[in-house]
RNA sequence: AGCGGUAUCGUCUAGUGGUUAGGACGGGAGAUUCUCAUUCUCCAAACAGGGGUUCAAUUCCCCUUACCGCCGCCA
């Protein structure tokens, strides 16, 4: 048997899509389980929509979710060059083959022709299909049309194709995660291969590189359904071995339309930015239409690749549910190593003057500091307080916690106490629970004995860990804050 | 409009010709903790509708409905 050669084909107009994330990572899962070769290939036929840097987008966005191709623009490989822009010159002989043997023919028409055909179709209300009134245009008539200085685009011949191999009009193949699928080729229409400006169109272009670059599996949305008919004829037509297909439920956004701006990040470098984790990412894509043997849904993309099957891939659309991504991404921030996060934290921490602390204390900030976090950007918001002398106190804090009686009654307290303290963080939680017991007998509860200081040290009433706040703060930053919040009248 | 596809808790899904229809996210309740959060326990929540086939249908078939996709010299 040949080897399994699958490719993701993205077109560089935009950012690489979560949407084509999850199609590379079902051909990268593909490739892994069959042992075979994962290719990277760039569709760029329309030069108006391509950009470079879309092109290392999608570069680095695949690399980053660990979806390493074995062959590709970059790297090269035996059946490159795997930009569609630099095999220009491939095509045209194909087409030629085409139009020799009668599967192909020029077309004359021009936008505005086109345009009225299919005003027509639509004012009869009948689907538009091309007139096909190119199809038998003598050497003359084509003479004449040139000498006027029209350029021909070439087009398909589908019913031509059709019953050169096959017995009805009716088309089927196999697909790879929906079954059998059938349509019928009259319903189709001569597309055209060939732009009159020499380019060649997409679905030309892929049957020659798919074919070139002996694609065995085609997996795509199945957005490309129709076109695989068409794809398949033009296969037949030169000859060439038809891969297999395989085609994936579309991913929508939580109100059922498609996934876009409007709904949230929706490139893979838009959801880094905001602090979602590769891992997490890949993981939770993998579960929209796979779903693990064992129920485990929290698994790398090795152990993935062990368990999947194609034929399992539920075929329906399924809609992208921030919330579980959310869940997943806490779940693997709370996973890593605290190394790891201490540096994946410094670029959401750049407002602050990180050399203010020693590693030991940054260290101690993001231990205390980790738990919370669903995106990694939630840390910015966390952690004002430890930097600077001053903090700044949240006004509704002010009035309704740390103007309190209780509170002004509970700071002097501490303060005095607190002075002669040694600032260790054993010692610390030590004396922090007794100081609470002491206040617990006047009657006040420990969370408000607690709320006062943390108000007076944090500005706020909830963060992380009181113990480790101060001893990172240090004994003086500390007793000044809460010396700071005790009134004038109140004071000692 | 036509053609194609899909249909299990709100969402992602497991599952089966006979099950208390399972899990996860989210939601609700409680416990723990100095707060928020975490963690733990518990709860609510689904087989789209109508016909068949069958002793029996969520499961197989048909129709309806809903949703999605496609009908470009875009990819």
């Amino acid at each position: 048997m040949s080897e399994t050669r699958v490719r993701i084909a993205p077109s560089p107009s935009g950012n690489l899509h979560i949407g084509t994330a999850r199609t590379a990572l079902f051909n990268y899962l593909f490739a892994k389980k069959n042992n075979g070769k994962f290719i990277l290939r760039i569709e760029d036929t329309d030069a108006d929509r391509t950009s470079q840097e879309y092109i290392d987008n999608i570069f680095d966005s695949l690399k980053a979710l660990g979806l390493n191709w074995d062959e590709g623009p970059d790297v090269g490989g035996p059946y490159g060059p795997y930009t569609q822009s630099e095999r220009f010159d491939i095509y045209p002989k194909y087409v030629q083959k085409l139009l020799d043997s009668g599967f192909a023919y020029e077309c004359f028409c021009t936008p505005e022709e086109l345009e009225q055909e299919k005003q027509q179709a639509t004012e009869a209300k009948k689907p538009y299909v091309y007139s096909k009134k190119c199809e038998n245009l003598t050497k003359e008539e084509k003479d004449e049309l040139r000498a006027q200085g029209r350029k021909p685009a070439i087009r398909f011949n589908i019913s031509k194709a059709q019953k050169a191999f096959h017995d009805s009009s009716i088309l089927t193949f196999n697909d790879l995660v929906k079954g059998e699928l059938h349509m019928d080729t009259n319903l189709l229409g001569d597309f055209v291969i060939q732009k009159s400006n020499g380019a060649p169109t997409y679905n030309f272009a892929v049957v020659i590189d798919d074919a070139l670059m002996k694609i065995t599996h085609v997996i795509r949305g199945e957005d490309h359904i129709s076109n695989t008919y068409k794809q398949i004829l033009i296969f037949e037509a030169l000859g060439m071995e038809v891969p297999q297909f395989g085609h994936l439920g579309m991913i929508l956004a939580p109100d059922r339309s498609k996934l876009s701006k409007r709904h949230g990040a929706t490139a893979v470098s838009d959801f880094v930015k905001e602090g979602y984790l590769t891992e997490a990412l890949i993981n939770f894509v993998a579960l929209l239409g796979w779903s693990p043997s064992d129920g485990e849904e929290i698994k790398s993309v090795d152990e993935i690749a062990k368990d999947f099957r194609i034929n399992e891939i539920s075929s329906s659309n399924s809609i992208f549910e921030y919330d579980k991504l959310k869940w997943m991404n806490s779940h693997y921030i709370k996973m890593l190593p605290i190394d790891k996060l201490k540096e994946m934290l410094k670029p959401y921490l750049s407002q602050y003057n990180l050399s203010e602390l020693t590693d030991e204390q940054y260290t101690k900030m993001v231990e205390i500091t980790r738990e919370p976090l669903t995106l990694l950007s939630d840390i910015t918001n966390d952690v004002p307080y430890f930097f600077g002398k001053d903090v700044c106190i949240e006004p509704e804090v002010q009035t309704s916690t740390l103007d309190t009686e209780i509170s002004q009654s509970v700071l002097p307290d501490f303060v005095e106490k607190a002075q002669n303290w040694e600032w260790t963080e054993e010692n610390l939680h030590e004396k922090l629970a007794d100081f609470r017991a002491e206040w617990k007998e006047k009657g006040v509860k420990p969370k408000v004995t607690m709320w006062a200081i943390r108000a007076a040290i944090t500005g706020r009433t909830c963060g992380a860990d009181m113990v480790g706040i101060l001893t990172i703060l240090g004994k003086d930053t500390s007793l000044y804050r809460a010396k700071k919040a005790i009134k004038q009248e109140s004071k000692i």
